[in-house]
RNA sequence: GGUCCCUUCGUCUAUCGGUUAGGACACCAGAUUUUCAUUCUGGGAAGAGGGGUUCGACUCCCCUAGGGACUACCA
């Protein structure tokens, strides 16, 4: 006998497509509450549609998944394995006398559906109360026998209390005519059997909930508390599509964020815990409670995806981002050789504080790969004139001879250059900084040169000077 | 059309009848600075509208407006 008090929460993604952030929030949700209640957090696959689930989108999903770090306590359930027990439960119902075969043919539906849109009801089938002799052996679906008196509570844990006239509520297919089981009636079921006791899922499902709650009453089930959370929207307040830029978690990793970055982000759209903003996963579960989750739907902001990715990325582990952004690098065709995998390597740490995402770490590291001697742009070129070019031979020099290549001792090298030459950092280190990097982003100075090494640094200084003007 | 949900700065949110309505991102200004960025300081910015209830409403109730979901033999 399983715990009957413990919280068993779960994400039942369609796979129809790939996991997008709204969904993939839904499971963030689900596995915190999970985590915060000392529960479990399971995951099934609602597949009963047989021709639109792919298994390419099965494995979308549980990619997005993983790649999230979202993971459940159990192997996951597909759905349509479980068709036998669907059967059982709506022969249950059929017994019970709760359902009933319903032989309309598709014109007849289509006409009832119109005359129910003018009249401002809802769908009802004249075979309620036929006799299913009448039917003979013609084509039929099961449909639930809703009541049509009284109301239907959902007491949901985000909304609040929602009261639904059953007169409102129409009586949904079970089976169909090949004899498959349809949402509803398997999201019940399985539910029921897999211990659910707290479903946590979009609000476009409100509505569904209430129709379900009657199918949990006529089996004589617990009904699982419900929490319906609003919908993720695009920044224009629209539903969240392809044009605002990405909806699906694959591209967001593809544009370089983080995944605890994500997370972190996710778990902030629609749920709060005061002014806290960056926060461990550790601390997410232990504050997450469904009570503080949001009633309005929340818009995605780039720019505090942004923000909060930035966070993440200066804490991340340097080897790690060094290993994602030389994969940045490949795919834009840029070749690595092993000192400038050396090289980017010591780039990471000092500019990775600018970055809001692996693909600006790659812009911003991209003056350690280029090849030499680095090509010049107009710009830097007529930087380089005679005087600045004779100044740049004595910098070589005077480079040359320190002995300490880091960060502080250069930049006192500088410091002390310039002071030689009786001229300030701005008179030469423009100059400087097109010789190393050409047109491409570097950090300060000290920086640039540390990344580089000294050989490498020498060389495209070198090679600046030995170029014909 | 019907049913249901939602509505605090541009955005994410705090407030759970009594606050100068707080924080974060973004934005603007200034400081720092060898580019870009970072960092620091300061600033502007909100309770959709209208009725109630109350000594007192962002907070409770009603109406309106504006968004959204559902209304499939999809999930």
């Amino acid at each position: 006998m399983t715990d009957r008090s413990a919280v068993v929460t779960r994400f039942a993604p369609s796979p129809t497509g790939d996991l997008h952030i709204g969904g993939a929030r839904t499971a963030l949700f689900n596995l915190l509450y999970a985590r915060h209640t000392g529960g479990r957090f399971l995951i099934r696959v609602e597949d009963t549609d047989r021709e639109r689930s792919t298994a390419s989108a099965v494995q979308a999903i549980f990619d997005g998944l993983a790649w999230l770090g979202v993971a459940a306590d159990a192997e996951p359930v597909f759905q349509h394995t479980r068709i036998d027990r669907h059967r059982e439960v709506v022969a249950e119902l059929l017994a019970k006398g709760r359902a009933y075969k319903d032989f309309t043919i598709a014109e007849e539906l289509e006409a009832e559906r119109a005359a129910a849109r003018a009249e401002g009801r809802v769908v009802r089938s004249a075979w309620r109360d036929r006799d299913p002799a009448e039917g003979g052996d013609r084509p039929f679906v099961l449909r639930f026998k809703s009541p049509l008196e009284g109301e239907t509570l959902v007491d949901d844990l985000v909304k609040g209390p929602v009261r639904f006239q059953n007169k409102e509520l129409d009586d949904l297919v079970l089976l169909r005519t090949d004899d498959t089981p349809t949402y509803n009636l398997a999201v019940v079921a399985d539910d029921h059997d897999m211990g659910v006791t707290h479903v946590i899922r979009g609000d476009d499902h409100l509505n569904n909930a209430a129709r379900q709650t009657l199918i949990y009453q006529a089996l004589g089930w617990t009904v699982p508390a419900f929490a319906h959370i609003p919908l993720i929207h695009g920044p224009d307040g629209a539903k969240l599509s392809k044009r605002h830029g990405a909806q699906a978690v694959g591209e967001f990793a593809g544009q370089g964020y983080l995944p605890e970055g994500m997370r972190n982000y996710l778990a902030r759209l629609g749920w709060g815990h005061g002014d806290d903003e960056i926060f461990t996963d550790a601390q997410a579960a232990e504050w997450f409670d469904i009570a503080d989750v949001v009633k309005a739907p929340a818009r995605l902001d780039w720019a505090k995806l942004n923000f909060v990715n930035q966070q993440y990325m200066r804490h991340a582990d340097d080897a790690r981002l060094t290993e994602m952004v030389a994969a940045v690098h490949q795919s834009r065709d840029v070749t690595i050789t092993e000192a400038g995998r050396a090289r980017l390597a010591a780039a990471i740490p000092l500019v990775k504080e600018g970055a809001h995402t692996t693909l600006e770490l790659a812009d911003l590291t991209a003056f350690t790969l280029l090849s030499r001697p680095v090509v010049l742009d107009e710009k830097s070129r007529k930087r380089l004139d005679s005087e600045t070019l004779a100044r740049l031979g004595r910098l070589h020099d005077h480079l040359n001879s320190e002995a300490q290549w880091d960060a502080p001792s250069l930049e006192a090298a500088l410091r002390k250059f310039a002071e030689i030459e009786g001229v300030g950092l701005g008179k030469f280190g423009g100059a400087l900084r097109s010789t190393l990097s050409g047109a491409a982003s570097a950090p300060d100075l000290a920086s640039a040169l540390t990344a580089l090494g000294k050989a490498e640094s020498l060389g495209r200084l070198g090679d600046a000077l030995s170029q014909p003007a």
